[in-house]
DNA sequence: TTATAATATTAGAACCATTCTAAATTTAAA
DNA sequence: TTTAAATTTAGAATGGTTCTAATATTATAA
C-alpha cells in the first residue's frame, strides 16, 4: 500500500481511496477493461463507487502516464495498466484483447516525416489461437 | 461511373444511386471522414440522403473490402478509401489523420503466436508537422 | 487547532455517435 | 405484370461517455 501511494504521489496523483482501489484493481487485472467493467467490479465490493469516479480516475492515470489507453475497439475504450508500448491482437471472436510482445522498429519512432511521436498503437485483429479451435 | 457501377458489382454489391454517391464522396475526400461528416456534406446536396443509409452503406463497403474502419480516434469511426493496410499518424492538436507511408516487416504478417490476422491497424499519436510550427 | 480555499466524489441528467425499427420505396425475379 | 426481396427513409432507442451541481474530503493559511 505504502509503495502505491508513493507511486501515485511520483507521479504528481492525489493519492485518495477510490484512486488507490482502481489502481489495484488494475494491476490485478490480466484482462485489458473498460471503465464500465471496472465499475461493476468494484460497485460490488464499494456500492458507494461512482460511475464518474471511474471515469476521473482512469483520465488522471492516462494524463500521469500510469496506465494506457487503448482505442482498438470500435465500441467502447480499454484500459491497460502496462503504459509502456506493445501490440496487442484483437479477437473477433470472443473480443479477447492479448498482449503481443514482439520487436517492431517502426514502433519505437519518436518522429516521422516531420512530425512528433508521443503514442503509438498497433493491433492485430483476427481470430485467436482458441477460437480457431472451435 | 460505369467503372464505379462495375466495380461494386465485382465485390458482390449492388450498386443503388446512394452508394455510388457514398462511393464517389469517399474516393474524391483526401482526408478520412467519419460517417457523420460524409452525411453532413450529402445531405447539403441530395437533402433526402439518410443517416441509416450512410452508415448501412459503410458497413456493406467494409465487409466487402471496398473501405477501412479505423478505430483510432476515441470519440468515432473514421473512414479511409484506401482499403490495403498502412500506418497512420493522428495529431492530437487539430485532429488531422494522415496517411503514413512506411515499410514495415511487423505489419504485413498473417499469423502470430499461434493467431490468424486479419487486419492491422497501426497509428502514431502527437503533434503534427504543421501544428509544432504555430 | 480552526477557518478557508481547492480538490475530489457522488448521483443522475445530458450528450451524441451509432444502431434499431417499421413503413415506404426500389429493384430483381417469376 | 405480379410478387418477393432488398434498400432507403425518418425518427426512436441504445449505450458508452461526459457534464452538472451538490456534498464531502483534503490541503493551505491564519
Amino acid at each position: 500500500m505504502e509503495e502505491k501511494i508513493n507511486m501515485l504521489i511520483e507521479k504528481g496523483v492525489v493519492p485518495t481511496t477510490q484512486r488507490l482501489i482502481v489502481f489495484q484493481h488494475l494491476e490485478e487485472s490480466k484482462t485489458h477493461p473498460t471503465a464500465d467493467d471496472i465499475y461493476k467490479a468494484l460497485k460490488r465490493r464499494y456500492p458507494i463507487f461512482s460511475r464518474a469516479t471511474v471515469y476521473n480516475t482512469l483520465f488522471i492515470f492516462k494524463e500521469a502516464g500510469i496506465i494506457q489507453e487503448l482505442t482498438l475497439d470500435k465500441r467502447e475504450i480499454h484500459y491497460d495498466p502496462i503504459p509502456s508500448p506493445h501490440h496487442h491482437f484483437y479477437c473477433k471472436v470472443c473480443k479477447e484483447i492479448l498482449n503481443i510482445a514482439i520487436s517492431c522498429p517502426v514502433a519505437k519512432k519518436r518522429e516521422i516525416n516531420g512530425h512528433k511521436v508521443e503514442d503509438v498503437q498497433s493491433t492485430f485483429y483476427g481470430v485467436c489461437k482458441r477460437c480457431l479451435k472451435h
